[in-house]
DNA sequence: AGGTATGTTAATTG
DNA sequence: GCAATTAACATACC
């Protein structure tokens, strides 16, 4: 599940209770989760220090180490932070548990598509990834470039980590249905041509994203009139009742309203 | 048993 | 070089 919302709140969660406390035992429950780091290298890095803060750019999260370093979260398909208190059970698929005083913060991940590693420089460690501007610190202006650096249909410009980071299937889906964009439309006609479309999808990606945090990144307490609700082939579109249709984009399924997102 | 899943990356094709 | 497509990764769930 893990988008832009989900690693903030994941960061929110790890920030309020698993910060300054001194880490005890870094028990590395499974090595595959470790992103070129051997389990000696986290322990050393992380054993007796402590966390100082967070912060996050796109789908990865970083969590500064108070006497060096940068812890790095990247939760691939279902991973997440949980963080308890020492004497309760981590959870099933628990792949790295930290002990922090009297509580744990564990990595989970069931598929183990995520990783977990360390950087020193965390602005390094971004261009490495070759990520683009974080989604929610994008001003009009940084969206019209990358608008008009892609030759791309507007989602997939959206879900290119490389363009923009931070927007997975999901959100690109509710953006464009709530910037009523057709997800098909070249992204640099925007540009050329649809000012108000590009007002629209700057607005909205801010609307939708900020929205999706107050819930908790949890669909079930977004609001009702959002798409997310009905992603399947026929489903009543929310707004003009029309049927929602999919479309296949880089081997996943997209979702999105004819009716209202007009071409 | 087979299809599906909100992610990333490499290989392939046009 | 760019964009789109496909497979692979790994595993639980329906």
């Amino acid at each position: 599940m893990p988008e832009l919302p989900d690693v903030e709140v994941f960061g929110r969660r790890l920030a309020r209770r698993a910060l300054h406390h001194r880490i005890g035992d870094v028990d590395v429950r499974d090595a595959q989760v470790l992103d070129h780091v051997s389990r000696r290298r986290l322990e050393a890095a992380l054993r007796g220090h402590r966390l100082a803060r967070t912060r996050r750019h796109g789908k990865h999260l970083l969590v500064e180490i108070a006497e060096g370093g940068w812890l790095t979260l990247h939760f691939g398909m279902t991973a997440y932070v949980d963080v308890g208190a020492a004497d309760v059970e981590p959870p099933p698929h628990a792949r790295v548990v930290l002990a922090l005083g009297g509580e744990r913060l564990c990595f989970v991940d069931q598929r183990r598509l995520g990783r977990l590693g360390l950087t020193d420089d965390p602005e390094a460690f971004i261009a490495d990834h070759d990520l683009g501007p974080d989604a929610l610190r994008l001003d009009l202006r940084g969206w019209r470039e990358v608008l008009r650096g892609s030759r791309a249909t507007v989602v997939a410009t959206l879900m290119d980590q490389r363009r923009v980071a931070g927007i997975g299937n999901l959100y690109s889906d509710e953006i464009l249905f709530h910037a009523r964009l057709d997800p098909r439309r070249a992204a640099r006609s925007l540009v050329e041509d649809d000012e108000p479309g590009v007002r629209r999808l700057h607005r909205q990606t801010q609307r939708v994203l900020r929205r999706a945090i107050e819930a908790g990144a949890d669909p079930a307490r977004m609001p009702r009139g959002w798409l997310l609700h009905r992603r399947e082939d026929g489903q009543p579109c929310p707004r003009c009742g029309g049927e929602v249709a999919r479309l296949d984009v880089g081997g996943r399924h997209s979702y999105w309203c004819p009716g209202c997102q007009a071409a």
